[in-house]
RNA sequence: GGGAGGUUAGCCUAAUUGGUAAGGCAGCAGUCUUGAAAACUGCCGCGAGUAAUCGUUUGCGAGUUCAACUCCCGCACCUUCCGCCA
């Protein structure tokens, strides 16, 4: 959430900001009105309260020295003030819920540092590592190679659930369960990252706090149930969350977070994209990593966070490429993002396998987590920051691709071996 | 599912059969000092206002009342006990 005092003193600069995005201004033109609005019932109810308090006190005092006849006259005054601040009340709540709504639904500003641009065309690519291997023999799909070796099943996983389901078998599941391993294990031993396992089914206010709601309603599955829970689309929701409403002291950042969870997305709006294969599920896993961090700090904590996601690809030997995205294919709440795609050889091709986000405040506003320096009484709102580090089910497609042979068995990333008791080869 | 106790500002703690949130710690600014500490003064949740100031805030939501931390109802969370359960 953008700041109030920030969006009103800076509202044409915002506009031309969020244009970039290619946000709807119309929007914001509403706020100048809404603010005046809000200021003015804040400040009328504020003054009929004054004559309320000013003669509740009066009465208190008449009733304890006994007056009570004094007492009755000054109520019979005070009683016709009621109704009319009820009505204001009533105006100022529908007022400050007006700005608030206004305000959930604005996306972040970009970094001065990000290409502007309209979509993914404009997305820039900032470096490009491995090496693209040199087939002798045409290289078949992850879907082939799969089914194939008896490791994928989309049939038996339709029946069951449905579309955009799969079922994992024998190595293929326990590949999946080595790259989880295996990505924890680098990023809580060799980069720092606290281990956790959150819940996997969150409130509204969480996912409020991470920005899904109220604008990505439709993209999540929700329980049916007065609790309101609904599935994680990403870990980011509860593990961001974990110190919302919280004040936490300075010299306790950064905090870093690494969670594997499964991920549930209802991918409304997705039909007939990527429906061939694991690329677009509507359960994955994935690894995530979350930092809470200064807000000076948070442009190098992104660099050294999506260094440590491109870390796994480096160790598997898979060829990437990262790119910061323009303006315009950002998501919602992120003030930059550098995507990290890894090569598929059936698709000759980068595909998105971890996209790695700085928020700045706009979560830790949303969720009310602040904190404190030493020596500074005001409190201020941290930054935070996610990627995945890295998308499981993509990187296992990924292994599968580009560790092929000619016989479509897979060879095992030698990284992987110990996390697959040992397994060099699987078909 | 049932019972008991609890939730006050960054932290800790008060508040007469209902009378308008007291104080301490930490922090900020200033006075004093060569400097620091101590002491003293002001500030020290959020909102409106250039400001004086005013409003608002006792887990959340409704209610009774001129007036609610206090009384009534509902809910959330925490502690604990019983039941059930992997």
């Amino acid at each position: 959430m953008l700041d109030l005092h920030y969006v009103r003193e800076n509202l044409e600069a915002v506009k031309t900001a969020l244009e970039t995005r290619n946000f709807p201004t119309d929007l914001l033109d509403k706020f100048a009105d809404l603010d005046i609005e809000r200021r003015r019932v804040i400040s009328e109810s504020d003054s009929i309260n004054q004559l309320r308090n000013a003669a509740s006190k009066e009465i208190g005092g008449l009733m304890q020295s006994g007056n009570v006849t004094e007492a009755e006259a000054k109520k019979a005054e005070v009683a016709g003030l009621k109704d009319k601040q009820t009505n204001l009340d009533k105006q100022r709540d529908e007022a400050e819920n007006a700005m608030k709504e206004l305000l959930s639904h604005l996306p972040n500003l970009p970094d001065k540092s990000c290409p502007i641009g309209k979509d993914e065309a404009a997305n820039v690519e900032i470096r490009r590592v491995g090496e693209i291997r040199e087939f002798d023999f045409e290289p078949q799909d992850h879907v082939d190679l799969g089914e194939k070796l008896g490791i994928l099943d989309f049939e038996r996983a339709t029946k069951i659930a449905g579309s955009r389901f799969a079922i994992l078998n024998g190595a293929g599941a326990k590949l999946s369960r080595a790259l989880i391993n295996f990505m924890l294990d680098v990023h809580t031993v060799e980069h720092g990252y606290t281990e956790t396992l959150p819940p996997f089914l969150v409130n509204r206010k969480s996912l409020f706090g991470t920005n899904q709601l109220p604008k990505f309603e439709d993209d999540l599955f929700h329980i049916k149930d007065e609790r309101g829970f609904a599935l994680i689309p990403t870990a980011e929701v509860p593990v961001t969350n974990y110190h919302s409403e919280e004040m936490l002291d300075a010299k306790d950042l950064p905090k870093y977070y690494t969670a594997y969870t499964p991920c549930f997305r209802s991918e409304a709006g997705s039909y007939g994209r990527d429906t061939r294969g694991l690329i677009r599920q509507h359960q994955f896993e994935k690894v995530e990593l979350v930092k809470v961090c200064l807000p000076e700090n948070s442009g190098e904590e992104h660099e050294k966070l999506t260094a440590n996601a491109e870390t796994i690809l480096q160790k598997l030997g898979l060829p990437y490429r990262t790119m910061v995205l323009s303006t315009g294919d950002m998501g919602f709440g992120a003030t930059k993002t550098y995507d990290i795609e890894v090569w598929l050889p059936s698709q000759k091709t980068y595909r998105e396998i971890s996209s790695c986000s700085n928020c700045g405040d706009f979560q830790s506003r949303r969720m009310n987590m602040r904190f404190k320096r030493v020596g500074n009484a005001k409190t201020e709102f941290p930054h935070t920051l996610n990627g995945s580090g890295l998308a499981v089910g993509r990187t296992w497609i990924a292994i599968l691709e580009n560790y092929q042979q000619a016989d479509g068995s897979i060879l095992i990333p030698e990284v992987l071996q110990p996390y697959m008791n040992g397994l060099t080869k699987i078909g």
